[in-house]
DNA sequence: TTAGGGTTAG
């Protein structure tokens, strides 16, 4: 094209670059073209500088975005509307939600431009996103007034209430779907997905259903990422079965299931352990035309290591660059957990470096991960080493990470060591979690100082931190170890009392200690508590005949 | 020709 005489017109030039962006995953080959087409004196538009500043934020590049903006000025142009949006959208995508506030506060107060429903609709959800759900409903609100240049639209809507949903708020966002339909802003496809799976989630199963007869009522038809949520949900949910029922009703009717439906068909069979069901899909899925996602490959490996099938995980780990992908951190961070977990410390040392070597930053999942790997296998001070690091190479300081470090010391009877670890916190401002706590409580219980124990436990409690079923599971497990069977039936009542109960590894440790202790009353009236019929009960005994 | 919402794995 830079070689066309007369040359190609700037929309031209701008269409293939907007296909480029349309390809995902070559954003930096858009900038790279951007650069050459100025070095070549190859005319460019306003849209051709948006869609640079586009992939500048798209690759979290937001600093070479704002400095895209000089160009505008070098030709004599305005940033308009789009550009100032899509500024917004990359300070959001960066977590930067104060820088993007305030870039917002100041194309209103200087008129930068003059604001859209796009411009207004990337502002709630980049609230929603970083978590002020309440802010972006206010900032709904404030639009509802006289004088507002735009009005809340279905977009808007739908966004607030996805987030709503995704907190668990779903009565508060159906409220919203009634507002919107009196307001006359008629809802969409998206609007009931966003509550079905809100729904779905909460095992609202009847109201979901009623959604969808809602749905018919307005004729709006359930696309393909709706009948995807509902497949998911009812696979999490354990109802496989009406899973695959769907999807069979789903290619009857020609609605074709994607790769995100048969996704998430072959994590319900993985979730209960069906591991050539779940291959199966994935054939199906392949048989019909489908490229599998790097998705399918992390929820078939991890399926691999929780069923103690390494090497199987790891050929099907080896194969994904044959197919054209990849793999991206959350691949690396299973396989890496998966080869920890089978005590495969070599292995997991070798995968950390090769991933690091062909440029991949470990994320604070890799850094847990990794930690809780080194430490459970045996090397705690090599974990000492790399959580030092961590902190001098400018990673965030994490409180999960310092819970996991905590528990690694606890677990070798450096209990000293975590003290002053966690005496740490405070300097480094890191508030500890009920897990922290917890961790520590227990910690202290195995070394037998019970009373400073108990202390912490009250230090926790009024922090605000109450004891969750988690924590009391912690605490009941560093009772038990320590030896401290009376004080463990006193924390069991406490936590009966407030409606937890025992889970499978607490079960599995009661079950240790009656087999020793036979004759201890605590430990059998422990055990006469237990449901011999439970489901955690039975998760806990199955460690071997002897049990 | 450029900017906004809903689905899958750690």
């Amino acid at each position: 094209m830079a070689r066309m005489r007369p040359l190609p017109s700037v929309i031209q030039f701008n269409q293939m670059l907007t296909c480029i962006v349309k390809m995902k995953n070559h954003y930096s080959s858009v900038i790279s073209l951007f650069r050459d087409m100025c070095v070549r004196g190859i005319p460019v538009d306003e849209a051709t500088l948006n869609i640079m500043i586009n992939c500048c934020c798209v690759v979290g590049r937001v600093d070479l975005a704002f400095s895209t903006l000089s160009g505008f000025f070098k030709r004599g142009f305005v940033p308009n509307v789009v550009t100032f949006s899509t500024l917004l959208k990359g300070l959001f995508r960066d977590h930067k939600v104060p820088e993007a506030q305030e870039l917002f506060k100041k194309i209103i107060k200087e008129k930068l431009c003059k604001p859209n429903e796009t411009m207004l609709g990337i502002v709630i959800d980049g609230l929603c996103k970083a978590g002020n759900t309440q802010t972006a409903i206010e900032f709904l609100r404030a639009m509802e007034k006289r004088g507002s240049p735009c009005k809340p639209d279905a977009i808007m809507y739908n966004t607030v209430m996805d987030s709503l949903c995704k907190d668990k708020m779903v009565d508060e966002a159906l409220a919203l779907l009634l507002e919107m339909i009196e307001k006359d802003i008629p809802p969409n496809v998206v609007t009931y997905s966003s509550l079905i799976q809100g729904l779905c989630n909460l095992s609202r199963w009847k109201d979901v259903d009623k959604l969808f007869s809602e749905m018919k009522v307005y004729k709006i038809v359930p696309d393909v990422i709706t009948l995807s949520i509902v497949v998911d949900a009812l696979c999490k949910d354990g109802h496989i079965e009406d899973a695959e029922e769907v999807v069979r009703i789903m290619i009857q009717q020609g609605r074709n299931p994607d790769v995100v439906t048969y996704s998430s068909l072959m994590n319900g069979y993985c979730l209960q352990r069906r591991i050539d069901d779940a291959r199966r899909v994935f054939d199906t899925m392949v048989a019909s035309g489908l490229t599998p996602h790097l998705h399918c490959y992390g929820i078939l490996i991890n399926a691999y290591y929780k069923t103690k099938k390494v090497n199987a995980a790891m050929k099907l780990f080896r194969e994904i660059p044959h197919k054209g992908l990849t793999p991206n951190i959350v691949i690396y961070n299973t396989v890496l957990q998966g080869l920890f977990s089978s005590g495969r410390y070599l292995s997991a040392r070798e995968i950390f470096n090769e991933m690091q070597a062909s440029g991949m930053k470990p994320d604070f999942h890799t850094y847990c991960v990794v930690l809780d790997g080194l430490c459970k296998t045996g090397h705690v001070d090599e974990a000492l080493e790399l959580f030092h690091a961590t902190q001098a190479n400018g990673t965030d300081l994490h409180i999960g990470m310092y819970t996991i470090m905590l528990d690694g010391l606890c677990k070798c009877r450096r209990v000293d060591s975590a003290r002053d670890l966690f005496k740490n916190l405070s300097l480094k401002g890191l508030d500890p979690n009920v897990l922290t706590y917890s961790i520590m409580i227990a910690g202290l219980l195995s070394e037998g100082l019970l009373v400073e124990a108990k202390e912490l436990f009250e230090k926790m409690e009024e922090n605000g931190c109450l004891a969750d079923s988690v924590a009391y599971n912690v605490i009941l497990q560093g009772l038990l170890k320590g030896g401290h069977y009376e004080d463990a039936m006193a924390y069991y009542e406490e936590m009966v009392h407030r409606g937890f109960s025992l889970d499978a590894s607490t079960c599995s440790i009661l079950l240790d200690l009656s087999a020793e202790n036979q004759n201890n009353p605590s430990v059998l009236m422990l055990m006469l508590k237990i449901d011999p019929n439970s489901k955690k009960f039975m998760d806990g005994g199955q460690r071997g005949p002897s049990h």
